[in-house]
DNA sequence: CGTGTAAGGAATTCTGACACG
DNA sequence: CGTGTAAGGAATTCTGACACG
């Protein structure tokens, strides 16, 4: 796990390299887009990957896409990139078998 | 600037990433071998590469080395290089009036 | 729906100092 | 010298709610 993974951000520190609210942050995460970790003492903790991530779901907002519909366009991308991926597996294991 | 260089992650963060106690980190800072960012509030910031640098220097105390000589030690190093790249570039140039 | 805000409380961090060795 | 700790205070974050639209 590389360091764009650790969760180590607290709020104000995402807010300020985001530029969005700390009210927005957690509207987000609410609406299951962002999953930060806790601290024992239930604070925030984030990584540069979820800032990232942060910072795309900003501007699908801006676009005036509503978060329920991001979490949609993710699940359906995900669905693609499995059908995919499902694909590549049987030609590489048709070609295989074609080689014995 | 890479995301190791970003002073996003607070002194507790750290103990926990580098085990060291809060009050060892803010003793290094002391001594001048750490230098985190502050908030308005004044709160730390340290980055990734601090977190590294931290764990050298915990490595060093074990040894025995003290914190002065822990300096000291960089001072030189970082000496020894200049010199170094003095010398190249003087290579370099010679070898380039060479070819004139 | 997405976001701001005031409210009250809890967790986090800060500094300066004393202690020990 | 390097580190722990108790002390008092300030900065940061948390949740649930009301507001507006």
């Amino acid at each position: 796990m590389s360091y764009k993974d650790k969760k180590v951000i607290s709020i104000g520190a995402v807010s300020e390299l985001t530029g969005l609210s700390v009210r927005k942050i957690r509207y987000y995460e609410e609406r299951k887009l962002v999953f930060p970790e806790r601290t024992d003492g239930g604070t925030r903790k984030y990584s540069f990957n979820d800032v990232e991530r942060l910072m795309e779901i900003a501007n699908k907002i801006e676009d005036g896409m509503q978060t329920f519909e991001i979490k949609e366009a993710e699940r359906k991308a995900l669905k693609k990139e499995k059908v995919r991926n499902q694909m590549l597996r049987g030609q590489l294991n048709a070609a295989f078998r074609m080689r014995k």
